[in-house]
RNA sequence: GGGGCCGUCGUUCAGCUGGUUAGGACGCCAGAUUGUCAAUCUGGAGGUCGCGGGUUCAAAUCCCGUCGGCCCCGCCA
């Protein structure tokens, strides 16, 4: 095999006239007879390469025998394309590679989809050809991220002066918080190691040992069942350090991450970032990690509530629990149908109801609790909303109001489109190599599986799987 | 533990009020083709309709079960 001199995605006109290698995967071919025309891939992108008959008719003959995906070595000259074949679309293409020698270093079969971005496939299709899903210039580039975001936060930390310090895998079970993964130790026959839920533990004894500021990128493990965003085995930035007040832990965080941000993301994150107690995140957004891309406030109506005649408000207002309001911009339009909609849902999420009114153009309140609400009153207390606007009301204990209109807020915020999620993935298993499915299995190697009856036996297991 | 959606050529979808030679697009194969880059043109192959059972003269279509994928609740710092 001829190695490779140059990136497929990193040819440009300065390199006219040489001869290259290039080593790569064969995205595409395009047959046009005396000229054969095939893009050349590998991770730093695409590069035209050029069979022309009348150059080269030996090789010529030989590019009809590849096939998509399969791995090829070509040697060859650059030369700039003509004005007109150049292709404005692609970083390389002012230049192609005319070859002159093409190795096949591996055959491929014909791929189940095709190795590109917009290529509609299944998810669970694209989990079980990994190896090829990963191929994709989105699948590379957000392992890339990745890559980059752990590089800048070790940077970042190296230069706080922080250790790098590995704390073990096989460690002991804890009663509180989620389940473990067990595993068994042979030396210990009935006795198991557990898998840390998080490094805890031993970051406290570091600190504890003089090791004044520690952190790890550090693989946790929870059996419990996943979520989207979710799965059994995690990474965490786990970080400590002693001598130090609250201030100096946030603005340290705050720099870590603008820090990320820039090298990673090349975005230059605003400073300082806005801060808010506990009590501030749950009683405005209903939620200690509150989704600030959009606003809707939850608004306070408890002392309204309890002056009103409906008889559900004035109860959760006068016996302990809270009133409180999501104002929805111009919602008023909204049919009735979508309401009880939302209605159903906060039922969902332990709500017994949520209540509604609409204000109609002329300030009215429309609704079928509105006969027994106040316009004056409800416009004093509750001035934001304006004529065209739809209320939803939480009224019930402090807890479940927060949660429920919390909850509802997310929904409206993706439903109205308040949040950008330009860029977003559709699932944390993208930007993870190899993923777990739903049934926390690895669909490469199908973990967990069985285990002999030798193994079991040295670890004195017998198993008990009746029902 | 519970609820929901889905499973049809390689891929993605249609067909699902029971009766069709199970269809389209992309991909694949063959031929043509000197400038394409979503190449084009002509022709062709390709399906046990996830699996098992039932209803029926007849099942991709209806019913039951089962397996698998995803989403959500519970659970989870």
């Amino acid at each position: 095999m001829k190695v490779r001199t140059h990136r497929c995605g990193e040819l440009t006109k300065a390199a006219v006239g040489q001869t290259v290698v290039l080593n790569g995967w064969v995205q595409k071919r395009r047959d046009h007879g005396t000229v054969m025309f095939i893009d050349l891939r590998d991770r730093t992108g695409i590069t035209q390469v050029v069979f022309n008959a009348e150059r080269n008719a030996v090789v010529h003959q030989a590019s009809h025998s590849l096939r998509s995906e399969c791995v090829v070595s070509v040697t060859g000259q650059v030369m700039a394309r003509p004005d007109e074949s150049k292709n404005p679309n692609l970083p390389t293409g002012e230049i192609e590679v005319f070859v002159d020698a093409v190795e096949i270093l591996n055959e491929s079969k014909t791929p189940p989809f095709v190795i590109e971005d917009d290529a509609e496939v299944t998810e669970s299709v694209r989990l079980k050809y990994r190896y090829l899903d990963l191929r994709r210039p989105k699948m590379q580039r957000l392992l890339t991220i990745r890559h980059d975001i752990m590089q800048a936060v070790r940077g970042f930390l190296n230069a706080e002066r922080f250790l790098e310090v590995e704390t073990p895998i096989l460690t002991k079970s804890t009663p509180e918080g989620a389940r473990d993964y067990l595993v068994p130790s042979r030396v210990n026959p009935g006795q198991f190691y557990a898998l840390p839920q998080s490094p805890q533990l031993f970051k406290q004894v570091l600190m504890v040992s003089g090791v004044d500021r520690y952190y790890q990128i550090a693989r946790c493990f929870r059996d419990e069942d996943l979520r989207n965003d979710r799965q059994p085995e995690f990474t965490q930035i786990d970080a400590e350090l002693s001598f130090a007040d609250r201030e100096q832990v946030m603005s340290l965080m705050e720099q870590m991450i603008v820090t990320v941000f820039r090298d990673a993301g090349g975005v230059q994150l605003p400073t300082p970032f806005p801060r808010m107690t506990y009590a501030e995140a749950v009683g405005r957004y209903g939620s200690d990690k509150p989704d600030l891309r959009f606003d809707m406030p939850l608004y306070d109506v408890t002392a309204f509530a309890a002056a009103s005649e409906f008889k559900v408000f004035k109860e959760a207002a006068t016996k302990g629990g809270i009133v409180k309001a999501l104002i929805v911009k111009g919602g008023a339009a909204t049919p009735r149908s979508r309401i009880d909609a939302l209605g159903e849902m906060a039922k969902g999420f332990g709500a017994k109801g949520l209540a509604w009114l609409k204000i109609t153009p002329e300030g009215q309140l429309e609704s079928v609790i509105a006969k027994f609400l106040d316009v004056k009153a409800f416009t004093a207390a509750l001035p934001e909303a304006k004529p065209g606007d739809l209320v939803l009301f939480g009224a019930d204990k402090t807890a479940i109001v927060h949660d429920v209109l919390g909850r509802i807020r997310l929904l409206l915020g993706e439903e109205l489109k308040l949040i950008d999620t330009t860029g977003n993935t559709e699932s944390i298993r993208d930007v993870i190599a190899f993923p777990k499915t739903q049934r926390a299995q690895c669909p490469l190697t199908d973990a967990p599986s069985t285990v002999s009856a030798e193994q079991l036996k040295e670890l004195r297991i017998k198993l008990d799987l009746v029902e």
